[in-house]
DNA sequence: AGCACGCCGACT
DNA sequence: GTCGGCGTGCTC
């Protein structure tokens, strides 16, 4: 028999099926190759009688095991052809790298024993001074022993070792639970649904979906995904729930141990290789029959896959925007209908492109207008900065979102402020002669970073020396840009000198425990303000913050994307649903140099319908996506000419395949606006066309493209992009 | 990814 | 003369 054999190789030369001599193993099947000098992995893709290639030169594969099931295989050719990605790049993203090495890997799960004669015993042994070893020892006592990656999980993933130092636990190499988890069912977590929850989860079960449930904060979604996790259980069909990648809280794994105990997988970025193989060799067994994790969860093994859930489907850290790019929401919509699975889709805030599917009935709309507690959502005031402006305020807070400041410090609660800039300042600049630091490989200006005392450039992380003077006319005095969070901090210091104040952003967020630690300590109340970007405004209780401060909330107002409403708009409501989450009534402070904006009049009350019926125009009036979709080719070099060629060849391949297909929309050919990024040039061809030429054109592209892929220049193409930089 | 093949510069 | 630089092409 004759394998057709993708092998273990991540390059261009190699992407094709390479035939080999082998039995008559299952497709999916990983085998060890001879390969020029290598031994190499490879998958069989396809298998046959005959082979084309000179038969005397043909080799033997060795048969190792069959990790990928034909399902599988299906969304790996569907990727390949729908991103023009390579067959191998694909199948990386569906085993787990364990699985790159012959050698079969074995389980290397640890449970952790309890070894003292009583639970008094350890908890003496312990102390009174590490809470997290207090609550991780009950817990192990509770279940006669846990898992050591889920006492990680739960309580640090420093907490287990700790346990085995002091001797009061130990590590037992299993595979399986010594004592069956009894207590863990679904019955000791009564929870009384609202008629809403009860009209969504059935209609989730009874009808065939998609499905997009449009639930406000607080709406209650979760248990709605929980219990319909249940009926699939129930049905012994597995589930794979996607949520955004920060979102994996030690409170939301505690939420799914708690309720599922070890029928869920989580996926999380903290695995190491060997219990992410674990996980992933417990799905396919069909051990645990719940994956739940970030984007490259959607790729788990499990075979008998009845749901599929997106929560936060608006949340960008769905599509991937590297090495290979696909975006999530297509992968579920395909593995759903490969696997004849349900696929639900949850947010407050749907993209719009989302929830016009789910107006023209591609999607079955379920709507949870309501909270499930009392309380209202925080009020919101708009606040005018240019006024502020006017009035002569230089500073970045408004004398409303001060005043605020002091009243909540003073009722002893605590503030968010919320600015999507890190660093000192955006830029400096010499006021006499006009030079702006600029990063010598990137065509951008250089943020200052008074604490690390460096100019940094954002886009490749290169440092550099703060000059004492301008380096072009030596002036001394150099001037600073936009305000950046680390500069919000100084103020904010300067003006309440009483208060406690914590950063956090990607440069004070050294690592994962770091960043759990600044939110754990702000949760404590160790400090009184958060400042931060992005980061702070996903997925976390603060029960006794009842005020959020955002600045510069619009700032994408002022570029030129064309979903710039759409994302304001989410970033708005989301970090504004960070106060007041318990009983106190909460307020928001939006800053903005566009007070009468229609996302600003529509955020103010958390109106997304009324937002989308005006922005759905906007669109249809531009014609941008939905009603449109946009392609962009994406052309960089590192000599400047080979990408002007490469770029101009390409433009009239593309208008050449204009003249055969009909017009599109807008095609044109410019530099990115980014002109050089990490030392390499970029051009870029940019497509708009109606959705019902799309298919044909984006393989034609994808055609034309491949030709002009050279060592010297990279070519490669976005689909409906967001960002053109 | 390796590795062989092959065609131009500076060395004992 | 040749040693070796790394550009190009191939691996079933």
């Amino acid at each position: 028999m004759i394998l057709k054999v993708i092998v273990d190789l991540s390059t261009n030369a190699v992407d094709r099926a390479f035939d080999y001599l082998g039995e008559d193993v299952p497709i999916g099947s990983r085998v060890s190759v001879p390969f020029g000098k290598n031994q190499l992995i490879g998958f069989v893709v396809d298998k046959s009688e005959t082979t084309t290639y000179d038969i005397t030169k043909v080799k033997q594969a060795k048969y190792l095991d069959s990790p990928i099931d034909n399902d599988q295989l299906s969304l790996v050719r569907f990727m390949t052809e729908r991103y023009n990605l390579r067959t191998i790049d694909v199948l990386r993203l569906l085993i787990p790298s364990k699985l790159r090495k012959e050698k079969a890997p074995q389980s290397t799960r640890i449970f952790l024993k309890p070894i003292t004669s009583s639970l008094d015993e350890a908890l003496s042994v312990i102390g009174t001074r590490s809470q997290k070893q207090i609550d991780a020892i009950k817990y192990i006592w509770d279940r006669n022993g846990e898992f050591k990656t889920t006492i990680g999980e739960l309580f640090g993933s420093a907490t287990p070792d700790a346990l085995v130092k002091k001797g009061v636990v130990e590590k037992d190499n299993v595979h399986e639970r010594a004592i069956p988890l009894k207590s863990l069912s679904v019955k000791d977590k009564t929870v009384t649904l609202t008629d809403a929850q009860k009209d969504a989860i059935n209609t989730i079960l009874t009808q065939d979906g998609p499905f997009l449930i449009h639930g406000v904060t607080g709406s209650g979604k979760t248990e709605v995904y929980m219990n319909c996790i249940d009926k699939m259980l129930s049905e012994n069909k597995g589930t794979i729930m996607l949520v955004p990648e920060i979102s994996l809280t030690p409170q939301m794994l505690g939420l799914f141990r708690a309720r599922f105990g070890d029928q869920v997988s989580i996926l999380h970025s903290g695995l190491n290789e060997s219990e992410r193989y674990d996980e992933w060799e417990r799905l396919r067994k069909g051990e645990s029959k719940i994956a739940l994790g970030p984007r490259s969860a959607i790729f788990a093994p499990i075979s008998n896959l009845g749901l599929i859930i997106i929560d936060e489907e608006h949340d960008g850290s769905y599509i991937s925007e590297s090495n290979p790019r696909y975006d999530t929401k297509e992968v579920a919509t395909e593995r759903a209908k490969l696997s004849k699975a349900k696929l639900v889709l949850g947010s407050a805030t749907p993209n719009i492109d989302t929830y016009q599917k789910a107006k023209d009935g591609t999607y079955t709309l379920i709507t949870m207008p309501d909270r499930v507690s009392k309380y209202k959502l925080q009020e919101i005031e708009i606040v005018d900065m240019l006024y502020e402006f006017r009035g002569g305020n230089r500073t970045p807070f408004s004398g409303r979102l001060l005043e605020e400041i002091r009243k909540t410090l003073d009722k002893n609660e605590q503030v968010m402020i919320f600015l999507n800039r890190r660093g000192f300042a955006s830029y400096i600049r010499c006021p006499s002669c006009g030079w702006i630091a600029k990063c010598s490989d990137c065509d951008v200006s250089l943020s200052y970073h008074k604490e690390d005392k460096v100019l940094k450039c954002h886009y490749c992380g290169k440092q550099y020396k703060v000059p004492d003077k301008c380096p072009k006319c030596g002036n001394i005095y150099i001037k600073n840009g936009r305000v950046g969070t680390e500069q919000v901090v100084e103020l904010l210091e300067k003006n309440f000198p009483d208060a406690k104040i914590l950063r956090l952003d990607m440069d004070t967020k050294t690592s994962k425990d770091s960043y759990f630690k600044i939110l754990e300590d702000f949760k404590n109340e160790k400090a009184n303000i958060l400042v931060g970007t992005q980061m702070i405004a996903k997925g976390h209780d603060f029960p006794n913050v009842t005020l959020v401060g955002i600045l510069e909330g619009d700032a994408a107002l002022f570029f030129s994307e064309y979903n710039a409403s759409e994302t304001t708009f989410q970033l708005i409501t989301q970090v504004a649903g960070r106060a007041g989450r318990a009983e106190k009534q909460g307020k928001v402070i939006m800053q903005t140099y566009l007070p009468t904006h229609y996302v600003m009049k529509f955020a103010k009350n958390y109106d997304y319908e009324h937002f989308f019926d005006h922005e759905i125009n906007v669109r249809h009036e531009s014609m941008f996506p939905p009603f449109t979709k946009l392609i962009r080719i994406l052309v960089s070099s590192y000599e400047e000419k080979d990408g002007t060629s490469t770029v101009k060849n390409i433009y009239k391949k593309i208008k050449a395949l204009e003249s055969t297909t009909g017009p599109y929309v807008y095609v044109g050919m410019n530099r990115s606006p980014y002109k050089r990024l990490q030392s390499q040039y970029r051009f870029q061809v940019i497509i708009r066309l109606l959705p019902e030429k799309f298919e044909e054109v984006r393989d034609e592209i994808y055609k034309i493209v491949n030709e002009y892929k050279t060592n010297k220049v990279s070519v490669f193409v976005e689909l409906n992009p967001t960002d053109l930089r």
